[in-house]
DNA sequence: TCTAATTTGTGCGTATGTATG
DNA sequence: GCATACATACGCACAAATTAG
């Protein structure tokens, strides 16, 4: 089945590919089929085991044949166009993922398969996942979001195939990255408009610290001392009693909706009394209430220069520009 | 009752445990039966008596079963926290799959996988997916979404795994299910609002046939002929020049956006000169425009009924009810 | 329970040819 | 001509899993 030939410019390792890969179009090898184990071709055409298993190793992350220990290679998948696999590992499934989805897998061409987990910022999901794929896939783009100490969870994939999406810890500074710089992007642009944010008398950050990262809440705070605004933190919409001259900073959509609910049914006005600035942008937030100002990143050009840095293998660290969308909601 | 096959990638030892824990998750042991020897296991699927015992050994210090010297095996313990495995196929992502999974997800408990994949309405892709996860999952969730004959792509996986979700075409008839009936949706609850309609010129259904279901369209022109309602449907709102006394039915976001921005560039009163029902309820739509009156599933519901369904074995097929959220857009 | 055989997984060292600057 | 990096290929050793007798 294996034919290995002293061939001129077709590396061995190649020729064990191609041979595998005939025989899956073939039909000779079928999903499911055990291979000869990597002792049996290596004695049989006289090659090192090494080679052999270059072979194996790269039909392996390409998803065409998988390994048990002990036991041997099986064949796992009989399409064999697929020529790269992307191991991706959100926190959770929401609304402005879709952008960033869709443009990555759009700019990535589609002989490239990307596959979707979710830690749900739970670290021993995260553990878990990470150990459970390593070693099949090419890349591995992983978004941390909140979770600390992530490095040591992912110290064991190969370096120069470890993406880290969005936010980037300080364990985290070797790695390629495409990220946003919560910090700056709140304090610069909340600068950028503070004359306008002067004539409200507090500013007020819903912070669920759980979910939204650090910087925002730095940010937000370094802001207020700097220029002097009586600040509050607080973690969530449903308890708070609104009361005018107040300026609030949303990260989370459903705390927006009791917001700006909470305004209607005191007969308040928006941007007159109350204020609002949302963070990530959504679709309806351009008519919502006359259009709501918002801080947010670009998740389309996020997801293209996600695509391109793996592409073009650029080990650097990029910040996905934030910019602020003045609307009429302060 | 033990069935051990020529798996790939499963190793004896794990198969004839899996085989003893599925018997006592279906009732076949119960606590306090006793099990077969080794000896007449070895014999039976030709294993040596090791391979047995191992399995033995890993269930007795489970200790889901216990030994008796001179006599042997018996079931201990029938409480086995199996971590199961769902495979879940959805078309593509986008906002309200987020309820649907998260509910999903809450339901089922902490000691199940799901593991996410699209077929982006591709049946390639679909075949693909389908074919090199088959065997790894313990269950098998599809949204087939506009694909068609879909059963034959399916038909290989076992029947008793599989759960069909949001739409069921004729071919599909045989599997449990939960879905829409996109027909009936829009026929009955634009039907309960007909007075209301009929103070409109003309109804516009702005349809994409790739992603919308075909119910949608069929209910839709159904409903116009029925009460003699001049009709119309187009594919998108761009080159759409709105008129007074048209009313909209948009199942597209992006759709409906472009919609209320075109309204408001003309200077017409919505509600008034022209009207909105848009599908699939979305957070900001509460309050868009002083709320935008949806037709939508209750994608929540929807994500429970599947988990508990799956949760009790139960084959049948539910229809998720759909509901009129009556706003102020038309 | 012990031993043995087979298989994959991983790390280290070495050698050779080719391309690059 | 020389230094360097990289891809290819080979050999050896040991660990861990699987299975058999």
């Amino acid at each position: 089945m294996i034919v290995v030939k002293r061939k001129i410019g077709v590396p061995k390792y190649k020729q064990i590919i191609q041979s595998i890969e005939q025989a899956i179009l073939s039909g000779v090898l079928q999903k499911g089929d055990q291979l000869p184990s990597i002792n049996s071709i290596k004695n049989k055409h006289k090659l090192s085991r090494d080679t052999v298993l270059m072979a194996f190793n790269y039909l392996k992350t390409r998803g065409i044949i998988q390994s048990v220990v002990g036991k041997g290679y099986y064949v796992a998948s009989e399409n064999i166009t697929v020529t790269q696999k992307i191991f991706l590992l959100f926190d959770e499934l929401n609304a402005f993922k879709e952008d960033l989805y869709n443009a990555f897998l759009k700019h990535l061409g589609n002989h490239i398969q990307v596959d979707i987990f979710f830690h749900h910022f739970n670290k021993k999901i995260f553990r878990k996942l990470i150990n459970d794929n390593s070693g099949d896939y090419h890349f591995y783009v992983i978004m941390p979001a909140n979770l600390k100490n992530t490095h040591k969870l992912i110290k064991n994939l190969p370096k120069d195939k470890v993406y880290i999406l969005d936010q980037v810890h300080a364990d985290l500074l070797d790695y390629p990255a495409i990220y946003q710089n919560f910090e700056k992007a709140i304090f610069n642009n909340l600068n950028d408009v503070k004359t306008q944010i002067k004539k409200y008398k507090k500013l007020i950050l819903i912070f669920d610290k759980e979910k939204q990262p650090q910087g925002m809440h730095k940010g937000f705070v370094e802001f207020c001392k700097k220029n002097a605004i009586p600040f509050e933190v607080i973690n969530s919409a449903i308890s708070k009693e609104i009361e005018v001259g107040e300026l609030f900073i949303i990260p989370d959509d459903k705390n927006l909706l009791q917001i700006i609910k909470n305004i209607k049914t005191h007969n308040l006005v928006l941007a007159k009394d109350v204020g609002i600035i949302s963070y990530n942008d959504a679709l309806l937030k351009e008519i919502v209430e006359g259009g709501i100002t918002t801080i947010s990143t670009d998740f389309n050009l996020m997801g293209k220069r996600l695509a391109e840095m793996i592409l073009n293998k650029e080990a650097i660290q990029v910040e996905n520009p934030n910019k602020l969308i003045i609307r009429n909601s302060f």
